[in-house]
DNA sequence: GACTATAGGTGTACGGCGTACACTTGTCAA
DNA sequence: TTGACAAGTGTACGCCGTACACCTATAGTC
């Protein structure tokens, strides 16, 4: 066997840094990561993390695209709505795990992950019968939409009503007084009795995003 | 007169390490911007700068603040639809001359410019009708759109079309090929000829999205 | 005008970071 | 068995944010 006859600890590899370092900010958040704090939980010294990544910079290049592949890539000829509406649902959940991953997304150099991905949803959509820039439009909708909402989820860090009322109530003590802000004050008392869900929220904008492409996509005459 | 009666420089305050913090970061962006650099700026000793600020994070909540500060706020009673896509164009211009606040401004502590724009955009929806659980999710896939196209702005780095082919060039050359992900290739031939332009992109999206949540409120029972 | 409390500015130091560079060690092919 | 090369180590450097003790200019009181 060509492996695993290792003296203890088995090998570093380049895959296995890169899982390693996924793991670790899931769990300690992007503040805590470092390349020191990864080669401790490795067992090894931080040097040897450069016998496998460039430097930091090429490492989180590699974690952003295993993020990328946890999201749904469409299939081309897959009916566009339900394939957008799927990829883009994937892609907050993808993100609620490793939200760490939040800024990051399109400011990393795009990986193999990234590009299939995009490559399916730009096929999906020439393929249904978007033009090439009708196209490009739905696209940055869509991304922006799906990587906004993901930041306000990060941000606001409730998920139930209960949560949601608790986060506004730290958030006016924080304040001082809600006086001045009487629409904000409404939302601090109403929106816990609303039984807010960040998951219906986040449905109710795609929805209202893909009824517009929807129209927009019907009203281009047929001509192709 | 209580003050300017200084041996040689001005001293320091709050507000002027604000502004100076905001200038540099417009200058030499996020990374290049830290404490050190920033009392260098000033002509003074690091430590100098704790006199006005708490620390790095409190600088960093009051820079954004001052971002806040340069979005227009809806007036109450304002025609919705024309606030919001005003506001909507001038946050997006005031992350274009501050990119350095793009992942921030959902991020940091909530400044006093913060809450009265926030105060006033939900105002401005619930006075033109839209009840407490529709302008919640108005605001959300709003502020989402906004906060997620500057991300892609600034990644994306080009406003011209012929920065876009150029960057889909530096992409491809990145890459190796385009042969695996055709649409992408289509993408990098023609979207240099298409006359992109990312203030019309910005337009598309907040149209498309304007008009589905003016379908929303116009499908409303008018009970008040 | 002299006195003094205090706000503003300084200097030193510490522990953390990313990583360059020279080295030892382990592994595998010949 | 050997020797080349990949993997892991150790040391060191220059950055970072900031705690803490110190000095100094300023402004309000007499």
């Amino acid at each position: 066997m060509t492996q695993e006859t290792n003296t203890g600890r088995t090998r570093l590899s380049r895959s296995l840094v890169l899982q390693a370092a996924v793991a670790l900010a899931d769990e300690d958040g992007f503040e805590g990561f470092s390349m020191r704090r990864l080669a401790q939980e490795l067992g090894v010294v931080p040097m040897a993390l450069y016998k496998h990544v460039a430097n930091k910079d090429e490492l989180l290049d590699g974690m952003v695209d295993i993020v990328f592949g946890e999201i749904e890539s469409p299939s081309i000829g897959d009916d566009w709505r339900s394939a957008m509406r799927r990829r883009a649902i994937s892609a907050r959940e993808a993100l609620k795990r490793h939200s760490w991953a939040i800024g990051m997304m399109e400011t990393r150099n795009p990986g193999p992950a990234n590009l299939r991905n995009h490559n399916a949803v730009m096929g999906c959509l020439r393929e249904a019968g978007f033009p090439f820039e009708t196209a490009i439009h739905a696209y940055s909708v869509q991304d922006a939409y799906i990587y906004g909402f993901a930041q306000q989820e990060k941000t606001l860090g409730f998920q139930t009503p209960g949560d949601a009322g608790e986060a506004a109530q730290r958030r006016a003590q924080t304040i001082g007084s809600l006086d001045d802000y009487p629409y904000l004050a409404e939302i601090a008392t109403k929106l816990p009795e609303s039984g807010y869900d960040n998951t219906l929220e986040f449905a109710w904008g795609l929805d209202l995003i893909l009824d517009g492409l929807d129209r927009r996509l019907q009203a281009i005459p047929l001509t192709s």
